[in-house]
DNA sequence: ATATGTTTACTTGTATGGAAGTATGCATTA
DNA sequence: TAATGCATACTTCCATACAAGTAAACATAT
């Protein structure tokens, strides 16, 4: 791994170290299987082993590594099975929010919406996939707060980050064309006040990585477990 | 507190102390806004320093506990608005899982059931209401696993804790019997078949703490944040 | 009486050394 | 050639020492 910028060492070291490996292993920087050692993240970052090491811990709780006593530290592979309940969750909890918001939405929320849709087109003409990912978490994250729950999403956000590695690891896979125009009958949806045709849209949208899935794993096998 | 069962020398000390405190946090032995030290910690446990410290970290990621730098570190509060985000979520995720063992529950799964809920009534009867909350993760779960979906329960689980801490704080706040009476209810709607039944059955059910909510709260303040 | 400054005893954060386990390459042996 | 034993270079884990920040008690000054 090449050399990193250093850290900010007015404040707390572990945390920062957490942050930025947390952020490598989104972005698939660091990839499922690769090796980590206190020592050489501790050299890279002009610290000592122990925050490093406190930062490892900490990913490790989030499951995004694996410490294996004596042996090494590891970037997780992709679990399928976590990736898959990820989505049944968010499957069931974003469907009951959708029909809370579709009771209240007002006139400023679709203008918000709308707005949000429009920057997504901007992503999808201008390649910038990395981008287009955030915006589907801000679209998202708009409707959980729009429903009064805003700690529901922080909840959820643990779980998008799975499903997030997958998409930035092989962001090719998916058709974001397909995924706006979801978005644009989520919010046809609102807009009609029908709470239900809201909901099925919604459940539609987060169907589509069951459709995506088999093929990204079949692409590259050596990401994943079972 | 008073002195603590030594650990197991010939394995990590490390995870030990956290399943420990966990255990500790979880039963109401250790009471949100009470104060931890890795100093006295590590005294009891007959340790160093380290290993607790990285307890604390890990608790502190499940949102047990919070470690504030050069201030001590402190079980948390229980949080109302996370309380009330696993309430939601784990209607919404369960009412989905029951609708697809509704469709292929058989005469086995009936029977294990039925056992489970004769169980319950037992542990009502001896009024162990710390049994009747062990028998009540073991009920769902057991729903989960017939829904084929084993991995979605490990998520729940972490939501379920929030909620268990308040139990076992106030245990006597909630009524079991009509919790009992309420998985009869879902059993029923899986016996006849009717996922639409099961599901509301599910729902009224994981409502029920909305309603002892505010009693509890009311009782004892100074366990809560908003 | 009140306010302020200082001391002192805590707290967590980091660095470092050594202990114990693991994997790998190499020499030795059958 | 194949298998075994061993040295060596890793790894994580724990203990310890010290650094730096915080808080509360206490003395002092206004």
């Amino acid at each position: 791994m090449s050399e990193l910028q250093a850290i900010d060492l007015t404040v707390s070291a572990a945390p920062q170290v957490y942050e930025r490996l947390r952020q490598a292993i989104l972005r698939g920087t660091l990839a499922p299987g690769d090796r980590l050692s206190e020592s050489e993240v501790a050299r890279q970052f002009g610290i000592s082993r122990q925050p490093v090491r406190e930062a490892f811990i900490h990913l490790a709780s989030d499951g995004l590594a694996e410490v294996r006593p004596q042996r090494g530290t590891y970037i997780r592979k992709i679990s399928i099975s976590a990736v898959l309940s990820a989505r049944l969750i968010r499957e069931a909890v974003e469907g009951d929010l959708i029909r809370i918001v579709a009771g209240q939405a007002d006139a400023e929320l679709l203008r918000r919406l709308d707005e949000e849709i429009r920057r997504q087109r901007l992503a999808l003409e201008a390649g910038d996939s990395d981008l287009f990912v955030e915006l589907d978490d801000r679209f998202h994250r708009m409707l959980a707060d729009a429903a009064g729950h805003e700690s529901v999403w922080t909840v959820l956000e643990g779980l998008k980050s799975q499903m997030n590695r997958l998409r930035h690891i092989t962001a090719k896979a998916f058709d974001i064309r397909k995924l706006i125009e979801q978005h644009v009958e989520i919010v046809d949806g609102l807009r009609a006040g029908d709470a239900t045709r809201a909901e099925q849209a919604m459940r539609r949208h987060l169907n589509q990585l069951l459709d995506d899935l088999p093929e990204v794993t079949r692409d590259r096998p050596e990401l994943f477990i079972p």
